[in-house]
DNA sequence: AACTCGGGGGT
DNA sequence: ACCCCAGAGTT
């Protein structure tokens, strides 16, 4: 007997049941997690923001960083992009930094600081889908809007026994639905939506979920059939694409302040937007020497006359789509001749570097360089 | 609908 | 290796 089996009229269904039964789960197995002690739009929309995506114990410490620096939404707005990059970095999908700060902005000069308060106008608010609204409608406001993440769609697939594929756009709108209707039973949405992603962070976890201990698991399609693993589906992601940098690291020295690194912003539409990092020359083909390279023209007057120094540095980014080969060659350029740089190209010293939002390729090889 | 956008942790 | 993570924006 199954939670999809026929409702008769008058009979107390499973669908009435999951929410108080998770809510109940809820209060007994809950992390003590700092977002959970607020009510304030502004905390709850950053801990939503950083947490796309992005695994608990990853974006905890950002949380906290930038709740600190920036205590209400008018300090975010106020700050510098660069600094609210700089914060963020290493977190990834850095879009959601530039579209946090500039709802920041929106909402302290549009609406003089006070959140949007429910679902359908968080919605309006860049960065904000329809995931983080109902986050923040129900968690800050209490509306009773279902949230459905990744950890949604595997308890429902599994409870349900819903085999659509959830990449698909109909799946969504199955999982949405149903979620929204079991929301009707809770107690409390805002209970319901934090015990709903628990249960599938703690509980009913990707790998090997603990079942015997599950308190739906009597109800539960998956289990009783024996199809936790291969519930829920999803289709297969593209290959990861190789792709080869060449940096020239053009570096000077200072009189006065010693050693400086020629860096620019990188505002092509591709990976690590409005972040900074050297010289670049990518390849669709691995290049084992500078002598293979056909150097741009706007090289051309300042490599001839630079002094190479050794070998070149080699790291490896992986992201989830791109796995990236990083070669790094550092050259010595004439101090007489260090003001014609390539256009964008400044120079920083290495503590001006070190305050930079950079790609973690670009940490790690300063880290290396510079100690 | 398909693609793109990061980085880290678990198995 | 592969998978997933409190997804959203663009094409």
């Amino acid at each position: 007997m199954d939670w999809q089996s026929d409702n008769k009229p008058n009979e107390v269904t499973v669908q009435d049941t999951f929410a108080p039964v998770l809510e109940a789960w809820y209060e007994r197995h809950k992390r003590n997690l700092p977002w959970r002690h607020t009510r304030d739009p502004y905390a709850i929309w950053l801990s939503e923001v950083i947490l796309q995506q992005t695994r608990v114990a990853q974006g905890l410490p950002y949380y906290e960083r930038f709740l600190n620096t920036y205590p209400h939404v008018r300090a975010m707005a106020e700050a510098d992009e660069r600094d609210i990059l700089r914060l963020w970095q290493g977190l990834g999908y850095y879009s959601r930094a530039r579209n946090m700060h500039q709802t920041a902005r929106q909402i302290t000069t549009e609406r003089a600081g006070k959140f949007p308060d429910t679902y359908q106008s968080l919605l309006q608010l860049k960065g904000i889908g329809a995931y983080t609204a109902a986050a923040i409608a129900s968690f800050a406001f209490g509306e009773r809007v279902a949230v459905v993440d990744g950890n949604v769609y595997r308890v429902l697939a599994r409870v349900f026994g819903i085999s659509e594929d959830i990449t698909t756009t109909q799946a969504r709108k199955t999982f949405a639905t149903l979620a929204q209707q079991l929301i009707q039973a809770a107690n409390d949405p805002a209970t319901y939506n934090q015990a709903i992603m628990e249960f599938g962070a703690i509980q009913c976890t990707p790998v090997a979920p603990d079942c015997l201990l599950c308190p739906v698991h009597a109800h539960c399609v998956a289990f009783q059939t024996g199809r936790q693993h291969l519930l829920p589906v999803k289709s297969k992601k593209a290959a990861v694409r190789e792709r080869f940098f060449t940096y020239i690291v053009l570096t000077r020295l200072h009189p006065d302040q010693g050693l400086q690194l020629a860096m620019r912003e990188r505002t092509d539409r591709d990976v690590w937007q409005n972040l900074y990092d050297f010289y670049l020359i990518e390849t669709d083909e691995p290049k084992e020497s500078l002598r293979e390279l056909s150097l741009p023209e706007n090289l051309s007057f300042i490599l001839p006359i630079s002094v190479a120094q050794g070998h070149p540095v080699k790291l490896v980014q992986l992201l989830s789509h791109q796995r990236i080969r990083g070669w790094f060659y550092q050259l010595i350029v004439p101090y007489e001749a260090s003001e014609r740089l390539p256009d964008g190209f400044s120079w920083f010293t290495p503590a001006a570097a070190e305050q930079l939002p950079k790609p973690v390729l670009i940490t790690n090889y300063l880290q290396n360089q510079l100690g």
